[in-house]
DNA sequence: ACAAGTTAGGCAAACGTTTGCCAAATTACG
DNA sequence: CGTAATTTGGCAAACGTTTGCCTAACTTGT
């Protein structure tokens, strides 16, 4: 039988063995503290190291440390590129500052969100971040309790933490310009019925752009749905349905802007010629096979390191502090 | 100020003082050992666990049990859906088994692969989920050391190992009927030039076939580049600069499809009509906006499931096993 | 009533680290 | 040469948990 080994790991005492100091010392060596030690116990020591294949156990540097390297990050989903870009960015810029990240997908329920919390809580973790957070019990609890967090795109529900996210006002206001100088007058707006706080504010923004502009009627739509994909064809339907085909639609996200452009399609209604659709969030598939939507850029795969940054200033200095990402118009 | 609480947690001493028991009993309790305890007492100790907020510290558990639950996924990166639905899929089937999942973007690179792999021994992680490995040196240590792992995608480099996946032959061949089907005759095949397992096998499949059908010369180009959408459009300009363009082109993935789509537009090429597409992955975005492409379709967000099937596998029995998923031809 | 068995629960060691404190041995200083 | 300071390193406690073993106090059977 090809035995699998699996020998006991070495551990600081195989080590001290080997070399033939105390515990101490080969802890205060691994720990770089060498001018508590002779050069030649350092050196003896980094030898038996390496003869013995020691690697240091979290576990109990953890307990005893009282704290972990583990940050634990919720998200309500995986299945769009904005937040597997926040995911991929944050766990670089976190294993870049020495710390390991733990993925929750909360699929955007309250009480999985609880779940997550608690396991996390046991697992001593760090840090907490919180992408599109939703409202719940447990993290009232932990915010009360000073529990470390960084909340992202959506804004803390709860008053205190820190933020980090682009201001969505001025993104829909942006967007409304786009269409206006366009020179598109008439256009409509799909959004989700029970919107985030991100939602909401890039409505409000294209909205009240588009009144200072003059415009007095816009046209909305709203519709619920399991993605954001769903809501924009079930929203496009119902604004086709009630307004006809208007000349322009600002979708709040550009997957809706996925869903308005295939009940589009499904409708004959030729994209780019017909109506132009445009979107927030920058995907970056868009210029590949979707070069019929324009887009607030947002350069998610840049929010792991403020996120980061946040996540050192709560540790040490405490506070609320935000971090306000820049858009584009490309 | 508004004072951030972080009280001291509560441990099982907290919780025994509290309830006048000793901490055996509340540990036996705590993991459901009730018969070693009277109802009377198991009432006082869960009155007490609630009245301190107890939550069991696992680094104290993972230090006395030499096991953690913690498991680690090793992905080559998360910027395509494919990845993402694995990703998601592994992340709720090991939650579901009461394991948390740790996430690390290897960037495809073999000297982070193994810093990560180092990195999660130390955090005493129970098992290795490696989406697309890459040959490394650490890696075939922890193989010969016989660390449980699953692979997924690409097939184990060092023999050794569980694995999760499709049969990529097949599905190459798969998309050879596609094409075929449809009464197109001569089609040229676009992949990455240093392919992985799952690239060449999904080309071998597909050469074979078209052989088997009687064709005799395949036209085929390869590219390099960071992203399969590189790869894609690369390839397919050279393919069209050599041999013009085909009436189909089978992509190994969906993404280099969307490569290859992209040239296409920008050379004035109708892509449905003018040169069919089909790719592999079954990418979910394909029906809202892509709807040109015919794609054998993979469901990843199954993957998960047989995944913490083959880990549990490797911890109890130990020894290979592997689970091939089925993929349609939608 | 006495031995045997069962029930309820405590003691203490161990897991791997870190770190305050102590103690030799060496060096510096007057 | 005597004392003070520095260097080098060990001892042992603590972090929170689990679990083998022990011991009383009951219960049962005869």
């Amino acid at each position: 039988m090809t035995s699998k080994q699996r020998s006991a790991p070495a551990s600081l005492a195989t080590v001290a063995a080997a070399a033939g100091v105390s515990i101490a010392t080969v802890s205060r060596i691994v720990n770089g503290e060498t001018r508590r030690a002779s050069a030649e116990t350092v050196e003896r020591v980094r030898k038996a190291i390496a003869v013995v294949g020691y690697h240091p156990n979290h576990a109990g540097r953890t307990l005893r440390r009282r704290e972990s390297r583990l940050v634990a990050m919720l998200a309500p989903n995986l299945d769009n590129l904005v937040m597997a870009a926040i995911a991929a960015s944050t766990e670089a810029a976190l294993r870049a500052a020495g710390y390991v990240m733990i993925l929750c997908d909360t699929h955007d329920r309250p009480d999985l969100q609880d779940e997550y919390l608690n396991a996390m809580r046991s697992q001593v973790v760090r840090g907490y971040i919180m992408v599109a957070s939703v409202p719940s019990a447990g993290l009232k609890d932990f915010v009360a309790d000073g529990a470390p967090m960084v909340f992202v795109n959506r804004r803390p529900p709860f008053g205190r933490g820190a933020f980090v996210g682009i201001d969505n006002v001025k993104a829909g206001a942006d967007a409304a310009d786009m269409l206006w100088s366009a020179g598109l007058r008439r256009c409509g707006v799909l959004a989700p019925a029970q919107g985030s706080s991100v939602t909401r504010d890039r409505l409000k923004g294209f909205c009240g752009r588009m009144r200072a502009l003059g415009v007095t009627e816009i046209p909305a739509a709203e519709a619920a749905g399991r993605s954001h994909l769903e809501i924009g064809y079930e929203a496009a339907r119902r604004l086709a349905a009630r307004n006809g085909w208007l000349e322009g639609l600002m979708c709040v996200s550009d997957q809706i802007a996925y869903g308005a452009y295939r009940f589009a399609r499904e409708s004959g209604i030729v994209i780019p010629e017909r109506c132009k659709l445009v979107g927030i969030d920058g995907n970056p598939l868009n210029r590949w096979i979707a070069p019929w939507l324009r887009s607030i850029e947002v350069k998610y795969e840049d929010f792991g390191e403020p996120i980061v940054e946040l996540l050192d200033h709560v540790w040490h200095a405490g506070g609320d502090a935000e971090h306000i990402m820049p858009h584009g118009v490309a």
